[in-house]
This record gives structure tokens, sequence and C-alpha cells, in this order.
DNA sequence: TTGAAAGCGCTAACAG
DNA sequence: CTGTTAGCGCTTTCAA
């Protein structure tokens, strides 16, 4: 037998350095005790500077890290925030959107140090909230798609869970959340194709019941109206994902058409393009195009598509920082963020 | 003062139940020890019927889940994932297969009680993989968009952690991998369509050094070859991100234009079917054009694309159940996995 | 400024 | 089949 005091063959592989070292072996190699080790890590007073430079010293010689699982135990802290990425099928349409998101969103958490845990949930489910709640796996929660009264916010509201939000909430429900200028940002692309000479306008945009979709028409309206310009009743198209194209079609076939179309998305803007070379148009030529969000997708446009970019890495760093302020201090009181957008200047008008 | 041991003000607010109810708690209430009880939740011998049907009631009316942290420091198990998720601009030409694939991932880390965590890091970069290694955050990594020879593979090879790749290794490197049958795909593709009565076909693909692309242009050659058609060299036209819309624009304006065009992609098929419109000529009708992925980006064809679908349910199982298996047993001696693809039959040829 | 003691909530190992 | 004892690796609390 070993002299040990557990012989503990280790035959199933975990996930381990190749050599563990504790943090008492830190604390052996700097000649401190394992609290002060402790306390430079977690950049907490209680050493002089040498102390920390001989103890920074041995954590690097030896690759220390401490283990989380033993750290969230004794801190109550598990340094993950969950986000709820929303289901593939529901708003396909919103996917160009949700991979940059994420991918902001994870940068955001990184840079305090934080890591995002994805989960899905059906809709109206909250079983997986409460799991994850209940066991602790994080320390807050980030929603996004939020609907305005949205029974996930709710839940965690009155669980007292710390959460944020990427989109606006009703005023009962905790207002921490960031959300875009959505009217701001169709407004001042009216704005920007008036002064490029633009008179005859359309808009196209999704008839849903999203209010960011009530907003950005809203926008186009009040760009208009601040222009001088007045819309007329048809010059408005709303569409559903269904009929896209035979919607455009028939915008773009009318006797006298428009001559520059705004649209609520980069989705949309897309399908105008095909509808417009379909009809013998071409965009930014014959026809000026817009979009709305300013993702990836705009690679894919010929010619690069004008569009009102949604800032994701200033609206994911806004989110993590309020999460974890929820986290540290409790319920915040503080209203709702609203982050303006840019104009992306392609040619597409 | 409190009778308590200690007198804990909570003052900041944790994620926690409305009322803690330790593991402690269902014992005393089932009237078991509590040993019992973490037998019952991890389902270990040990214990009568009549025992069980009693711990169970218990944790129900307590709403009990036992502690992530506490069961992970013990247990050596976090229950977790990393997911490697590709940077942002690095392939934005992937993106619609992405948000599809975490999904998958998801849901099926979630059929046996996983959780991914995502992260990202700098081409090359392997500092987010030694932290998360040396914190033990997961009991293993899942890699996408994976190079034959991945540095990401060869680090976590040779830190003996259990990962998982989506696309195939090097022999050199674990064959813990699962793919797609990218060559079986466009061949079979080329099966549909000569059943069709097609025969004037054309491919355009991307002209990278992803093997996949090479693997899909040999899989149009070798079902060419097996319909007993050969290949002009001028029928295959290579393409990168950015020159998509040119290439495209001078195949289908060849005075001898294929009429059927297979591609290496949805989203290449969504530049064809632009450039055929802008060409006056009808996908589906005037010309056949088919893509790869079958991801939602097919929501915005008209007509409906057909295309090769990458059944991403399929193959995010098999990575997660390869992945608890090096977890639990060690290295698996296992060649690496090819998943069949399918074809959805839009209209588009 | 540092060190020693205690214990976070659970599961592993072994004794009844 | 059940209960007891120990301790995962760290941070908190308090005494020196």
């Amino acid at each position: 037998m070993t002299g040990g005091p557990v012989d503990r063959r280790d035959g199933t592989r975990l996930l381990r350095s190749p050599r563990r070292s504790g943090i008492v072996e830190v604390a052996r190699m700097a000649g401190v005790s394992r609290q002060t080790v402790s306390n430079v890590i977690n950049d907490r007073a209680g050493y002089n500077e040498a102390t920390r430079k001989r103890v920074e010293k041995a954590i690097k010689a030896l690759g220390y890290r401490p283990d989380r699982a033993a750290r969230s135990l004794r801190s109550r802290r598990t340094m993950q925030l969950a986000y709820h990425v929303p289901l593939e099928d529901l708003d396909p349409l919103n996917h160009p959107f949700a991979v940059g998101f994420l991918q902001a969103l994870i940068l955001a958490a990184d840079a305090k140090r934080y890591h995002i845990l994805t989960f899905t949930a059906a809709p109206n489910e909250l079983g997986p909230f409460e799991d994850l709640v209940a066991m602790r796996v994080a320390d807050g929660f980030v929603l996004s798609n939020s609907a305005v009264d949205d029974p996930r916010a709710k839940f965690l509201a009155e669980r007292h869970v710390p959460f944020v939000c990427m989109g606006r909430l009703a005023p009962h429900l905790p207002q921490s959340w960031v959300d875009v200028d959505n009217a701001g940002g169709v407004a001042s692309m009216v704005d920007y194709l008036v002064k490029q000479g633009h008179t005859d306008f359309a808009y196209v945009g999704y008839g849903g019941a999203n209010y960011w979709d009530i907003e950005r028409e809203e926008g186009f309206r009040l760009g208009l109206h601040r222009n001088g310009i007045s819309p007329t009743a048809r010059s408005i198209v709303r569409v559903n994902g269904g009929d896209l194209h035979s919607s455009i079609s028939r915008l773009l076939q009318r006797p006298a058409r428009p001559r520059t179309v705004v649209t609520g998305s980069d989705l949309i803007a897309s399908v105008a393009f095909g509808v417009a070379y379909m009809c013998g148009l071409a965009p930014g030529r014959d026809l000026a195009i817009t979009g709305f969000d300013g993702t990836w997708l705009h690679n894919l446009f010929e010619p690069p598509l004008t569009t009102v970019r949604i800032p994701l890495a200033a609206i994911a760093t806004a989110l993590v920082v309020r999460c974890l302020e929820e986290i540290e201090d409790g319920p915040v009181e503080r209203p709702g963020l609203i982050v303006p957008t840019e104009i992306f200047a392609g040619s597409s008008a």
C-alpha cells in the first residue's frame, strides 16, 4: 500500500492539468500561508508588495488556476451567466442577429471573467429556468427576444434572481434592460436618404406584434415628417415571413413604384434585392434599398447594403455590466438603457 | 444576536431558491440519512422502493435540487461541455450553420443533463482552453470548424482532456470526431437531378483549402461519373467570399450557359438565385439551382431551394454521446463517424 | 500584515 | 440495505 492517507487509484480520466498543484503548493513554494495566496488571487488587501510578487511567481511557475467548483461552493459565485438561446425554428428570421449577439455576449462577459452558459426552453416553459436557479448553475440570466411583458422576466423577478434583458420590459417588471433605438434608427436613415436627394419613399417591415417592428415603422413616419414629407397610405407595406416575396413584388410592380425602399431588416432587404433584379431594376441605381441590423448578412449583397447597424458590442457590454451590478448589489433602481444605432453606408442607397 | 452558530447577515443577493432546503432537510423529512437521499438522486443502488418513494416525495415537496458547485467539487464532474464558438468575422459564411448547430448541441447535451458553456478564442490562441482546463470548468470540449490538423485538438489531446470534433481529424489525432458525408451528399444530389432529367451540369463551390469544400467538389465529379456524364473543365467554378457574385455572373452569361447549377452551400445558391434573376432567368424553370446545408436560410428562397441537408440533430447527439464516453471511460479507440446527408426537395431544381 | 480554524453542500468509502 | 465518517479545494472569519 502507499503511504498516503487514502490510496486513490484514479482510473477514470477527469478534466485536470497534467500535474495538479493546489493552492497549498503555491503557498509552500512562495513561503506563505495559503490564505495569502487566496488574497493575492482575489486581489484583496492584506499583504505587501514583495509577498505578492513571490506569490505571483509561484502561481505562474506551477501554472496554478483556482478550481472553479471549490471556489463557487465557498464564495457563492459561479462566474457564469445563463443565456436563454431562442428556439431555432421559432423565429428563424432573427438568426442573422443571433450569432453576432452571442459572440458579443461572450466577449463582454469574458472581459469581466465571466462565462456564458447557453440553454433553451420551449415557449412558456420555465422548467429549465427553475433548474438552473435551484442548482445555482449561474449567477444571473441574460434574455433576448423579450416580449414587453415577458413571462421569463416575471419569473426571475419573483424569484429575486438577477437578470438582464435585450429588449425593453413593461414598467411593472425590473427595468434592467438594454435596447436599440429602433424608431431613431429608421428615422435617421430617412434623414440620410433625404440628404442624398431621395424623396419618393416606401417602407417594408414585418407586420407582427413585436414592438420593435412597430417602432421601426413609427421611425419611418417620424423621419418623413421631420423632413416635411407626408407618407401616403400605400407607402407602408407590412409583410410576414410567408408573403415576403409576393408583397414586395407587388410593391415594385405598381404603376407608380417607389424609387426608395426603406426596410425593417436586412433579411427583408435581401428579398427586396432579389425582387428588384427580377424586375430588371438594379439596386443602388434604379432603386434605393436600405436594411436594418447590420449583421454579417451584408457580405452577400451586391452592391453592398446601406443599413442601420445595431451596435452589438455596446449592447452586450451594457447588459453584462448591469447584470453584474445586480448580482453584486441587488436590484438596481435605474431606467432601461436605449442605445443609438449607426448608419452603415453601402452603395445600395 | 441570533442563536445560530454564525450570525450571517446576507446582504448581497445571490442566486438562490426562495427557501433554501439542503439535502439534510430532505433526509429529515423522509426520515432517512442524507446519504440515502444522495443515492436516490444519483440513482445508485442501496435502498428499497418504499424508501425511494418517500425520498422523492420529500424532494418534490421541498423543491430540492442538489447544488451544482458542491456536487462538482466532490464528484469531479461539472456536467458542462465547453463549446468553442468560432469567431464572428472569421468565417461569416458559416453563420447560417452556426446557430442551428449550437441549438442542436444544447438539446443533445440537455438529453444527457449536460449544459453547454460557450467561449471564444482568437485564431491559434489556446489561452482560453488552458484556463478552462486548469480551472476545471467543463468535463470536455466540443470543437467545430476543425482543420484536419487542428491545433486545438492537438492541445487537448496532449493534455488528455476529453473532446469531440465536428469535422474529421488527421490520423495522428484522436478520432473522436463526427462529420458529414460531403462527397456523398453532393453525389446523391447529382443522382437526384439526373433522375429528374438534368444533363447539363455546372458546379460552384468555395475554392478554399477546407477539406469539406474539396470533398463536395469531388462529390460532384463522382456523381457525374457514376451517371455516365463527363464534366468539362469549365463546368467547375471555384469562388471565394469576395468574387461570388461576379464569378457566378460570368458563368451564367456564357454563350453556352449550363442549365443546372449544383452549389457547395446554400449561401452560394442564394447568390446564384440573385444572379439568375438579374439575367432574367427564373430559378427552377429556366435554371436549376441546388444548395448544401439545409439551414433556416432556405426560408428566404423563392422558389424553395432544393438542397443537401446536414442532419444537425443526429450529429450533435453523436458528438455528445462520444464526448461523454470519453469522459466516463477515457480515450475510446474508435474510428470517426460519418453521417449521411438527406436531400431536401424544394422546387429550385 | 499574516496565520489558523471552520465549513460551503455534497458524494465516496466503508462500517453496520 | 442503511448510516457514519471524512474530505473535495477553496474562501470566510477571526485571532495573532
